[in-house]
DNA sequence: TCCCGTATAGAACCAAAGTACTATAGCTTT
DNA sequence: AAAGCTATAGTACTTTGGTTCTATACGGGA
């Protein structure tokens, strides 16, 4: 199958090993031989890799969801590696980026390292040196994958409850008692009771303290009340 | 006083403002005329500043508590710039580093920039280079500060629980209703309760998920069980 | 030696949380 | 129109949590 392997003549190649945790080297570079010998070595070294000759190439690949990373020169046609790198942030990509030049300064450097990029590498490097970022690299897209993966659980789990749940969640959060809360927004003690009781069901937990994790983990802040209640029923 | 003020002649210097929340930039460079006007020129622009023509002169300094941040030559007389960074690392300092240098090259701005070094600044920069960093070192270290003190404050709350406190603190934390946790303990429910209310004392807080916000900045993590209990008294 | 902090425990009681069953009302989807 | 989700509420009961009082026992410090 040609057709997933790649883009264009030699642009893009897809290594034979098909392991569960596959991690894929992305290798976006506009000079072919580079392209070539990049491939030809990381292949050897056991690695699935695909090249790519521009951050657009790059872009109108299908979507890759497994762990990986990105060796990017930083001087490309069309958009720079640098621009690619901001654009890959914005997008959320957990690919970390390694970046290699030819003829950097130091200011694209700083300007990468800032941006998140595992390294700056330099033409000529060592092959050591290579492995060693590409390592690097690959165990932060773990992390960076496990984490996104945690947090994107919890939210779908807090996104099942109803506008009232997260509000009783928010109060919850907070330690306050069942009545507190139903002063608070004007309703019975027995209704928080069972908003609180939906929650833990659709949370699928027991207690607060289970709760009160999950929340974290999405990221989920007690905000302050200040709720328009449109109460008061005729 | 110039004992405060400085070690040696023209190497240090304090700006005689003095408000309550003071900020104070340090430079280190080896060389004079450098020091000169980079605190001629933060001086005029309203920063307290103090310089050090070393490494270990400026570690020689009574430890300095307040918000600022360094300007670090990289090529110094005895321990580089890149040295004392590393120094500081493991010192905890929440004073971020902006680099500067006649002569840096790719590799060292990545080395500064990878362990949290703000800005690799080459000479000659403009000064609004520097006041953009020095800004956002400043920032920066606020941001630090208050977050170490968040931390350190919860963690002389929680360490002022005594031993089997610690102990109920753990169960709590993940959950457990008082009469499993005592089950666990081998003790009776009610004593879980009277460790559980001298928890609340000692952290100055009345419900679980107020405990669990304190723990949590502690970065105090909910261990599994597994505890030599020598029990079954006599 | 006496006092204090720690850890333990029982008895008793009130407050709060959890659960079950019933029920109404608005809104959406089928 | 019927079914389903959401939000609301009442009544009633059980379980858990919180508090107070009393009490024993161990170890350290004044």
């Amino acid at each position: 199958m040609p057709e997933e392997a790649g883009h264009h003549f030699h642009s893009s190649y897809r290594y034979a090993k098909m392991s569960d945790s596959r991690e894929t080297i992305f290798i976006i570079d506009d000079d072919l031989s580079v392209r070539r010998s990049l491939l030809l070595f990381l292949s050897a070294s056991g690695f699935l890799v695909e090249a790519f000759s521009s951050a657009e190439e790059y872009l109108e690949r299908k979507p890759y969801d497994e762990n990986g990373c990105i060796l990017l020169d930083v001087n490309l046609g069309g958009r720079s590696g640098l621009e690619l790198q901001e654009e890959l942030l914005v997008q959320a990509s957990h690919l970390p980026i390694i970046f290699i030049t030819g003829h950097g300064n130091i200011p694209m450097s700083v300007q990468a390292l800032k941006k998140g990029a595992v390294n700056f590498l330099e033409k000529p490097f060592k092959d050591n040196e290579l492995l060693q970022s590409v390592s690097e690299a690959l165990a932060m897209s773990r992390q960076l994958k496990a984490d996104k993966e945690e947090v994107t659980a919890a939210w779908k789990l807090i996104s099942t409850l109803s506008r009232r749940e997260n509000e009783i969640l928010k109060y919850l959060l907070t330690g306050m008692l069942n009545k507190q809360i139903a002063s608070e927004l004007h309703i019975a003690e027995h209704t928080v009771k069972l908003h609180r009781q939906s929650i833990c069901e659709k949370l699928g937990v027991k207690s607060v303290p289970e709760i009160l994790r999950i929340a974290d983990k999405a990221g989920f802040t007690a905000i302050q009340a200040s709720v328009t209640d449109p109460r008061q029923p005729g």
